[in-house]
DNA sequence: TAGCAGATGGAATAAATATTCCAAATCCAA
DNA sequence: TTGGATTTGGAATATTTATTCCATCTGCTA
């Protein structure tokens, strides 16, 4: 083999830069490398599942000549090459704990560091809201809200501060809600009426109090809306449409960006649509 | 153990099932499983490209929880749950800002047109908050509050989830705080005493609440940390270190995603703050 | 508080997987 | 054809990763 530039010193960092080069290689390739060049473009989504030997399989090949297709992409191996693929795929979630280890241990570096920290969590989080909303079952949310009576909005500790604004776009919209906080112990679900609806908003680990309203609701057969974080929560189980919004959290805490952003838009959806139809 | 029962004898064959199970066993489960388990649950689309280490970590329990988790959900081990995910891979998703044309696109005027305009609003506001943010008042407005006796934290309205998510994340951090709110038009600011400080949240039009309160304590030459909309706001002009955030508000209506992130930053800056400190 | 069942962490081991290396095969130019 | 350069396959090795096992710890019941 010449010198060639074509063992490219540089490995590609972003999937667009590997299937460049992937698309100049291809021509100029012996056979058997041709043949993995093909297959990995067939199947550049499968790239961070597979194994070298899944790939050999697929291309055909033995998995020495797969080995030589990722070094002439200018990766180190294969698994350098899948890491790529992998870090694309999942965005940054491992390093957050150690990163709030080294601001608990170091101490410098301070609140603005600590801020962009979580502005990026929010960032991400945001973003993440986009990829994985349903939106059928967001539609489904809101006509069952902007059909309902009275919206009975209940979430304690972290979700708290969602169910209270929620509560308070609710009110400046005229829609008719009523937060239930449980202050005092006092249990407010008499006031739940037939034609009414709750919107329920819990993350693990899961309050019982509001387990208990959405439970008495279920059992009245009334409609529960769920804001949770993930479908296989206690709460998602016993509610109809379930929306469910993932925090990047950041060590122990998680921002609330993501599920108010979500809150206000299905508060401010529910509102135009009983404004429109009412 | 016992042949009991919840060693399912069958493994989950689609996600769905799997998550079923997940729920269903969640509640009964020991301190390290339960830590699986949910960490399994916020990240169920990582399973697929992550290790036995990775998900250790990510739970923080040791390797042999994660593996005493794949049996109990029935698999015989990880590569075995593994395999589910992996052969259920769905490829990466396009980029962010393609998805985010797509939602803004469909449905037109639906609910998820409207979320597409909080997330991109959440999303300038936070990028915002890294440019605007004035370090020197944040750092002061920790060190005031990691030196005081009891935080008392103040916001009425719009700001009363952030307020509420303050009082949240600070207890968790064991800082002495209290939240006032004024609910039954109790007023309790003769609980602040001689050595603690107030933190106020309040954005136009200005909560008269608020204001007296911070008054009061001006009065009582008490520290008070302002976290509002503008420098020039009342609010700002009775505190000292001031911390101002601008929401981009989408319609007549802002989001709270920049403020919380603030918020967040804060509370757990002063928390670490003391805990290293003390 | 003693005794027990279950839970836990970590070290030891097994298995899977990636990677290297080199002898053999192939190709190509004279 | 012959010599030299390139490509190829697979066996040997290194590395990572999964899995088991057991001593210790914890929380509970009696």
């Amino acid at each position: 083999m010449t010198d060639d530039i074509k063992t490219g010193l540089t490995a590609p960092q972003t999937i667009e830069a590997f299937s460049s080069r992937l698309a100049d290689l291809s021509q100029g390739l012996p056979k058997r490398l041709r043949q993995c060049a093909d297959h990995v473009a067939a199947n550049l989504d499968r790239i961070a599942v597979s194994t070298v030997a899944d790939l050999a399989a697929g291309a055909d090949v033995p998995p020495s000549a797969v080995m030589r297709f990722c070094q002439i992409m200018g990766f180190a191996g294969f698994s350098d090459m899948q890491r790529l693929f992998r870090d694309a795929y999942a965005p940054a979630l491992p390093d957050y704990a150690t990163r709030l280890a080294n601001l608990r241990g170091g101490a410098r570096g301070g609140a603005g560091r600590l801020l962009a920290e979580f502005v990026e969590a929010g960032r991400l989080s945001l973003e993440g809201l986009t990829t994985a909303v349903d939106e059928k079952a967001l539609e489904r949310a809101v006509s069952v809200l902007s059909g309902a009576g009275v919206v009975h909005v209940m979430g304690l500790r972290r979700a708290y501060p969602v169910a209270s604004y929620l509560a308070y776009v609710f009110e400046k919209m005229s829609v008719p809600a009523m937060l239930h906080e449980g202050a005092g112990r006092l249990d407010h679900r008499h006031a739940i009426r037939p034609g009414d609806a709750v919107l329920a908003i819990s993350f693990a680990p899961y309050s019982e109090e509001t387990l208990a309203l959405v439970a008495d609701a279920r059992a009245r057969n009334l409609p529960v809306v769920a804001l949770t974080d993930h479908k296989a929560s206690p709460l998602a189980r016993m509610a109809d449409p379930v929306l469910t919004v993932q925090e990047v959290d950041f060590g122990a805490f998680r921002s609330l960006s993501a599920t108010l952003t979500m809150a206000i838009a299905l508060a401010v959806a529910v509102g135009t649509a009983r404004g429109t139809q009412g």
